[in-house]
DNA sequence: CCCAGGTCATAGGCACCGACTATGACGGTG
DNA sequence: CACCGTCATAGTCGGTGCCTATGACCTGGG
């Protein structure tokens, strides 16, 4: 299910919120480095696009009509997203030395990360960061050879040689389309046995998330797990996608799954005989970390779940 | 603060989200009715913008690479973004008979409205909804004259012809830029004649915003207002820039102010000695609605207020 | 009363970008 | 060994968006 086409251009939109906060075409123009003309073209190639009117053009600026106002509101809400997906990007990109360097696993990077980098933006807005994304084995490489000054992993035990600081928790999500067979009995008390049996979608070998539900199911079993019908998918987006398509019992983290299961296209299923939580480590290597890799960790601590330190 | 030009490209976010599910570039290129090669080359052109590798191609598919993951995710944040915009245009064009027409005020339309109209979609999915976006006063008149057949005001008191009920509660929030005089005593129990005299931002006459806030100050103050440095801004996004540049004291739905305030941008003002509270109702003509307006009315009450009835 | 300064819209020219078709390279599979 | 599916490359063409230059029109000051 693609967009429509007539949404597609961003810069637009981000134009028309210019135009709304300054109410002059001109002046919105100016802010963006283009020249009125082509600012007044491509406003109305977006009105024309969406069939809504959208300002009230006069001599004295241009105003937003009553739609025009709610298009803005919901615009915000598009260009925010893309501000955030910028910020994120901007800290993936390895061509520049960073003076705060972080390594993250997943889950971290993509629900956590952001608001703490927003807080430390805050105090620090012309701080240089990097953002590294791998699993939590390479994140603990990275902070041990130095390539990263702040870690955060969400396996369940951290490296010994190196210092960590629970920071928040996360949990795996069972997860099957709405249609499916057990979705009926979702909430009414599932044992792990009914589960084991169906066709698993887990992440690869090697990611956190699959190392935990395989850590929770022996811990639940007593046993290593025997898992027949269990299936490797290469990330969380082709797990949801299978999942929606009855694939099977998707294990993704209770995060990811969320917005799914609020909108009702997925359903969670409760299993009472397991214990999926795991708890989300910053580590790094030595003494308790200085700067802005300080600061960062005071706003991970100062998040969800303030934490005991277990420095070692 | 414009947007970077290297995030422009909407589409091919999409289409990243469609890789990312697939798994394949040519199917994502095939679910959005391009060709393989333009997908193939429209997705280069973003990684390479992004400067961060995205993809792992191999003869059996294409994966995404770690940061790649972290990318999916934020797009995904974009792209539902858009999906709701796009949503809502639909609702306000006005090139099509609908089976049911919605009329609701602006601070309706952009926080309430959106969750209503999902949890409706997925009922009835095909259902032909369109929303009107007014002030209230002219809310009332689309009701009164059948051109809505379900309308949502956001002003302190209903006509007495129409029926109503009282779907949620708004609140005026004072607000001033962090740096503004007046911020540093923003929670220690400010008065309404330490404001009244500052340069006051408000909407313009006719709008229920306005009115509910002279409203206020009148059961305040026990007379009418007198209101010696009042601005008329038309529309709550000029208001906010202008709060924003130290302009004054903005006068806005606590809604529209929340995301800057917890930004920590803008500062509210306590003020001790107002009630800006106003209810949010939803009005019709004659007898409680039924068909697709009834279940929109049972969505609307499902929200965070259910309420009293007050027909009449 | 008229002119200056501001607004937005229109016209013409030009460069770039993105899509299509056709083809090639490569690996896994029957 | 041949076939199917994957992605990449080459060449062409149309559309789109930008620019400069100009016009039309209010508003406000002299």
């Amino acid at each position: 299910m693609p967009l429509p086409p007539w949404i597609s251009d961003l810069p637009a939109l981000d134009l028309l919120l210019s135009v709304a906060e300054t109410g002059s075409v001109g002046r919105a123009a100016q802010a963006h480095g283009i020249t009125q003309p082509s600012a007044s073209a491509r406003i109305n190639r977006l009105e024309r696009r969406l069939g809504v009117p959208l300002l009230v053009r006069s001599r004295r600026g241009s105003l937003l009509t009553p739609a025009g106002e709610a298009v803005v509101a919901w615009t915000h809400g598009v260009v925010d997203a893309a501000q955030a997906l910028a910020d994120g990007v901007l800290t993936l990109r390895a061509d520049r030395q960073a003076r705060l360097r972080i390594a993250a696993s997943l889950t971290v990077a993509e629900y956590l990360l952001p608001a703490w980098l927003l807080t430390l933006r805050r105090s620090h807005p012309d701080l240089d960061i990097s953002a590294g994304v791998a699993n939590s084995a390479d994140v603990c490489v990275a902070v041990r050879t130095g390539a990263a000054d702040l870690g955060f992993v969400e396996s369940p035990d951290v490296p010994a040689d190196l210092s960590a600081r629970v920071v928040g928790e996360d949990r795996l999500a069972l997860v099957v389309a709405a249609a499916y067979p057990l979705a009926a009995r979702a909430s009414s008390g599932l044992r792990l046995r009914d589960v084991v049996n169906q066709p698993l979608l887990l992440r690869e070998p090697g990611s956190g998330t699959r190392d935990t539900f395989l850590l929770a199911v022996e811990n639940a079993l007593g046993a290593a797990p025997h898992l027949p019908h269990a299936t490797s998918l290469g990330s969380t987006t082709t797990i949801m996608a299978t999942v929606r398509a009855g694939g099977g019992v998707g294990v993704i983290s209770a995060r990811a799954a969320a917005t799914a299961v609020a909108a009702r296209e997925l359903v969670e299923l409760a299993v009472t005989d397991l214990d999926a939580r795991r708890p989300l480590h910053a580590v790094w290597l030595g003494r308790t970390p200085t700067g802005p890799a300080a600061e960062l960790l005071t706003a991970a601590l100062g998040g969800p779940t303030g934490a005991a330190a277990e420095t070692g």
